[in-house]
DNA sequence: TTGAAAGCGCTAACAA
DNA sequence: TTGTTAGCGCTTTCAA
């Protein structure tokens, strides 16, 4: 304690020591002055005055006056998984680029929930809000749309904002592809020994479902049927569906795709159940990435999503205004067993290393 | 799109159509009608109207006005790992149970980018602040304590602030005893074969190591020396130390403590340029909790923080505005190998499957 | 090149 | 029990 806790400057307190207007000071510092004629000495007086001051702007009445926050907004499922949490690590970057202050708020996967959060976020009147992974995209749009804020969907699509999205049918059928080609290796196999756990009827897991058969057809002819299991994007759920395929077969699949790194954590618990046996020759792909996942003791293959991408798309989207929603697609990346990618903050942490 | 996008109403288009004053209408909606003994009556009818309109309260004028703005904020170094996301999701949490709006904001292990992203913050007027994890929390208690905000260290202690950390040294110790104990299982051990890898000097790497001897020395009746590497919060710079060692003696050590999931990271690298055998007969402490960890191909004991109690114990300390720095100390919890430890969101994840 | 003045939407004395 | 009034700190015409 022991600070000076004295009130914040305000351009009233400039205005008086420079003797210029509480007007000019507001255009300087807010860096209107051009524009509004004031001569640089001027600028460079009140400019150096609020340096000595350490004059910060209050933001909300900045808002309040000009309407415009300076608070971008990002809505996820949830944080602590990677794919969450990188985009948010992603988006921070992104918006302070921008000077914006990014506030990501999660909607817990329940339509219920979204809506109040981004109502708490529309309350503090966001300049925009980036939808990622809402159960409910279209609920959320209508929030928006009745405040007047911008918004894109990120990684699942609405149908009435535009979106950008992975290319979850080509991930898929690669990744399908990679397991099978993998597990080929360990000797034949038929189309009954391939798998899919997780996901629910949402886009991305048709989508997903799609690729995943047409990879199955490619390479087998068919896709045989019965072979996915939809266990939402619940840890226990997918747990349960293991244990239940062990039950009936004996064995794991040879050979399967796990919807999301939430759905991978579902194996993991069906793992702490049964001993290393189990895993000795399955092949497994993973639609998410998770550097730890890749070296678990039997190979698995994941898909990254190309975040940063996917958000510097949004931002265009948002600054360009498009009358009708855009859709736009990006490739995502395939990441064999055993590797250990970098991430955004690597040189930073690298950086950090003393 | 074709959304009515009228202005959101306010106090005034109320008060307008029910007769009744701004200011009654104020009171009404900020519950603070009861004080000022307006009618129940009134009261409903506003309300009732309010509802209709979907009146809600714009935060920045109240913010500008009351000079509370419902904003708190969390400061982490990074996002996107297991710990600090989880902290994330669970300050929403409790920041919204008190109806606050929570910003999280990453100042990525940099002293300068964290006072500049804290400085984001107070531009804002946020009522809170929590510090996880700074590399500078004094610094940061500096800019706090000039713009009057109450703050609180949360995992890494301050001198200038109350602080909630977790007990490290003990942590650290139990975890030591538990490789040790399992690493001995496969035969006899010396101290040498037990080692430290991450970290830096800050209070909880300290601790940590203090922990770690005292455990070595305990069980050996001493510590040996040079048996751990500081190699700063980086992957790679810890894939470096795996790589060193390795070259020196041909093989890893039995036994070894790692200082938190990003160094681990550091370990999966090495992981990724040598083959199983390596890691055949290691046992490994981390001081962090992933899921994913528990299962690697060899055994893997871990430490969680308990990031619910830490962050209201935080809150309490906010409450209760104590004149001195208190330093409150929360016992972690020892997770054995193969173990999947349900997380806050699990309720949510499982009501979520269909 | 600059200043005066109005007002963003809300809260909180103070009056009635 | 309720209304009037004066700002919070800023932006933005409009006038000088």
């Amino acid at each position: 304690m022991s600070e000076n806790e004295h009130r914040k400057a305000t351009i009233y307190d400039l205005s008086m020591k420079s003797g210029a207007s509480a007007s000019t000071v507001s255009a300087v510092l807010n860096g209107t002055w051009q524009k509004r004629r004031i001569s640089a000495e001027t600028a460079r007086r009140i400019t150096a005055l609020a340096e000595e001051l350490k004059y910060t702007a209050n933001q909300q009445a900045r808002a309040l006056r000009s309407s415009r926050s300076g608070l971008a907004g990002l809505l996820l499922p949830v944080y602590d998984t990677r794919f969450f949490s990188s985009m948010a690590q992603t988006f921070e970057a992104q918006a302070r680029q921008r000077s914006l202050l990014p506030v990501v708020v999660s909607g817990r996967r329940d339509p219920e929930e979204e809506r109040r959060v981004v109502e708490s976020l529309v309350a503090y009147s966001i300049d925009s809000l980036f939808i990622a992974g809402a159960t409910d995209p279209d609920g959320v749009h209508r929030v928006c749309a009745a405040a007047g804020i911008p918004h894109v969907n990120i990684d699942l699509p609405g149908e009435l904002a535009s979106s950008v999205i992975s290319d979850n049918r080509q991930g898929a059928r690669a990744l399908t592809k990679a397991i099978i080609d993998h597990a080929r290796q360990g000797g034949p196999l038929s189309p009954d020994d391939v798998y899919m756990f997780g996901g629910r009827d949402d886009h991305a897991s048709r989508e997903r479902v799609i690729g995943f058969h047409a990879a199955k057809t490619e390479i087998f002819g068919t896709a045989s049927g019965g072979d996915t299991e939809n266990t939402g994007y619940s840890p226990s759920m997918t747990a349960l569906a293991f244990e239940r395929f062990y039950a009936r077969h004996g064995r794991l699949p040879r050979c399967f795709f796990i919807n999301s790194s939430i759905n991978f954590e579902g194996l993991l618990r069906f793992m702490g159940g049964h001993d290393e046996q189990t895993f000795a020759d399955i092949v497994v792909g993973c639609f998410d990435y998770d550097p730890f996942g890749s070296f678990l003791p039997f190979p698995v293959y994941m898909i990254r999503p190309d975040i940063t991408k996917m958000l510097e798309r949004g931002f265009d989207l948002l600054d360009h205004e498009n009358a009708t929603p855009h859709l736009i697609t990006i490739e995502p990346q395939l990441v064999p067993p055993r590797t250990a990618l970098k991430g955004p903050l690597d040189e930073l942490r690298d950086k950090d290393a003393r």
